[in-house]
RNA sequence: GGUGUCUUGGCCGAGCGGUUAGGCAAUGGUUUGCAAAACCAUGUACAGCGGUUCAAAUCCGCUAGACACCUCCA
């Protein structure tokens, strides 16, 4: 039977601002849509935030059973610097300034983008579509919403009439705002628009002479608005109604309240059945953001060359990071924070490897069934990871005792405990065992040559010897540690 | 100005009406030739004020502070 089937995932929706039980439109069949990355620059670790949680809710998924299909797309054209209707395209903008040509810049970042998640030891999406594929879905979308009357056409400039829209839906609804407060909040804008009011969006932009992404259409040669893609390609991929979208906080208004008022007024339904929003991360207090300079690469944290963090910290550490706090809260990049989780991250992992040798015994003296109802109940609840690394820490625990003999557990609970724990590190959280992938087989060799030699100094009490090998040993960053079965050794 | 979220022990960070979250650091112990590492045990909290309740970190109100969105942003 699929796991699905015995755990009831809970899904906090952004829309109802309430946890639901999560009920698939079609059962054991999963649509969810991320929207990805604009590749104008380099994805910086607060993107990835976003990208590293809904790897883990589509691992997750997965692991119930589900047939998921995990749609994130690519934005590489149509996203509109500063105000979207007055601005320029981001990607043109960006090949203007490095004088080369925009699909190079998409290209570099794209790279740049996917290098990242495998670093990070991403799961890929299922699909991956680019706006730029899909210029012909969205001109037919356009024309769909200009039939239906909310579309209007300006000097070759469509818009989406958000007036119109809200007089039977309510603009706004996943925000909490109301149009008429938007009318009297909004900012007075320089340019002049040819919007009939400000809160209209673009459709379709038409381009100016030096504009060099342009497509033709029956409006003008131009280019669509940037919220247009994900409807188009959420609906060309998931269907008129999907079950998941996620993405950042920060899209919710507008990008996603006009995701919404196009596919509805496309299909006249709703398209998503829960939405899910990521908080920001903060460096210094302040949200990352390209905009402001304020932010790190995750690259950057890999190789240690920045100027945020005393040395490099690995991929799965972030990861464990990332993990140890709630997807809806914001959470505070720090070198110390980092720090910790790295020494947490180590304990997790060398109990993981301790595992491996550990013999069972005749009686259980942990309650192995119960702790694995625990670790589903926590991600079951919302994908709460920080719940769940904590009942890992109790696995944690169980091993070392059992290490020193203070605990046991059965064949048959050792085989469920070993299977469910390493389910939940390398499985759903996607964590590495970093460190036995380090050791090549030659310093394994050499340092296993060392111990025993320092094993025959201090058979001879020559603590000078053996002390000389252990210090040597561990300003090359390899520590010894002496344990009541023999020496061992961890890289550092 | 409008809207929303948040303020938890030395630090990070869960919990969202009654039970120890967890990690890091700290203290004591075990272990060790001495160490390191490891393990075991332990403490200090819920921004302030007021209210509801048998019971509040958890619900309500006010005050202070922080952040986010309202314009591109994961």
């Amino acid at each position: 039977m699929e796991l699905y089937k015995e755990n009831q995932l809970k899904v906090y929706n952004s829309l109802s601002k309430t946890k639901e039980e999560f009920k698939p439109l079609t059962d054991g069949y999963v649509g969810m849509y991320v929207c990805g990355p604009t590749v104008y620059s380099n994805a910086h670790l607060g993107n990835v935030r976003t990208f590293m949680f809904f790897d883990v809710v589509y691992r997750y998924l997965l692991h119930l059973g589900y047939k998921v299909r995990y749609v994130r797309n690519i934005t590489d054209a149509g996203h509109l610097e500063n105000d979207a209707d007055e601005g320029e395209d981001r990607i043109a903008k960006k090949a203007r300034l490095e004088e080369i040509e925009p699909m190079e810049v998409v290209q570099r970042y794209t790279v740049d983008f996917h290098d990242v998640l495998k670093n990070y030891n991403f799961l890929p999406p299922s699909i991956e579509p680019t706006a730029t594929g899909h210029i012909l879905e969205q001109i037919e979308m356009i024309k769909e919403i200009i039939e239906k009357g909310f579309g209007y056409e300006v000097n070759g400039s469509v818009y989406f009439d958000v007036l119109a829209y809200n007089k039977e839906n309510h603009y706004g609804i996943l925000s909490g705002r109301k149009v008429e407060d938007l009318i009297h909040n909004t900012r007075t804008l320089d340019g002049q628009s040819d919007k009939k009011n400000p809160q209209d969006f673009a459709l379709w932009k038409k381009a100016d002479e030096r504009h060099i992404m342009r497509w033709p259409s029956p409006w003008s040669d131009g280019f669509p608005g940037w919220h247009l893609e994900c409807s188009v390609m959420s609906t060309k991929y998931l269907g008129e109604q999907f079950d998941i979208h996620g993405g950042g906080m920060d899209l919710k208004f507008p990008h996603h309240e006009c995701e919404i008022a196009q596919s509805k007024t496309c299909s006249g339904k709703n398209p998503v059945s829960y939405w899910m929003h990521t908080n920001m991360l903060l460096l210094n207090s302040q949200k990352m953001a390209k905009s402001t300079g304020n932010f790190i690469l995750p690259n950057e944290i890999l190789s240690g060359k920045n100027n945020i963090l005393p040395k490099a910290f690995s991929a799965s550490v972030v990861r464990f990071f990332n993990m140890q706090a709630n997807y809806r809260s914001i959470l505070d990049f720090s070198g110390d924070a980092l720090e910790a989780s790295e020494k947490g991250h180590t304990k997790l992992m060398e109990a993981v490897q301790l595992l491996a040798n550990v013999k069972s015994g005749k009686t259980s003296t942990f309650d192995v069934l119960a702790w694995k109802k625990d670790c589903y109940a926590a991600m079951n609840d919302d994908f709460n990871t920080p719940i769940l690394i904590a009942h890992l820490f109790d696995a944690v625990k169980v091993i070392n005792l059992i290490k020193e003999d203070k605990a046991s557990l059965t064949a048959e609970d050792l085989l469920l405990f070993t299977t469910v724990l390493y389910n939940f590190i390398f499985d759903v959280l996607g964590l590495m065992n970093e460190n036995s992938q380090d050791n090549s087989e030659k310093i394994n060799g050499v340092v296993a040559l060392l111990i025993k030699l320092r094993k025959q100094a201090r058979d001879n009490k020559d603590w000078a010897l053996s002390d000389q090998i252990r210090d040597e040993l561990i300003a090359l960053g390899i520590q010894l540690k002496d344990g009541k079965d023999g020496t061992t050794f961890s890289l550092n």
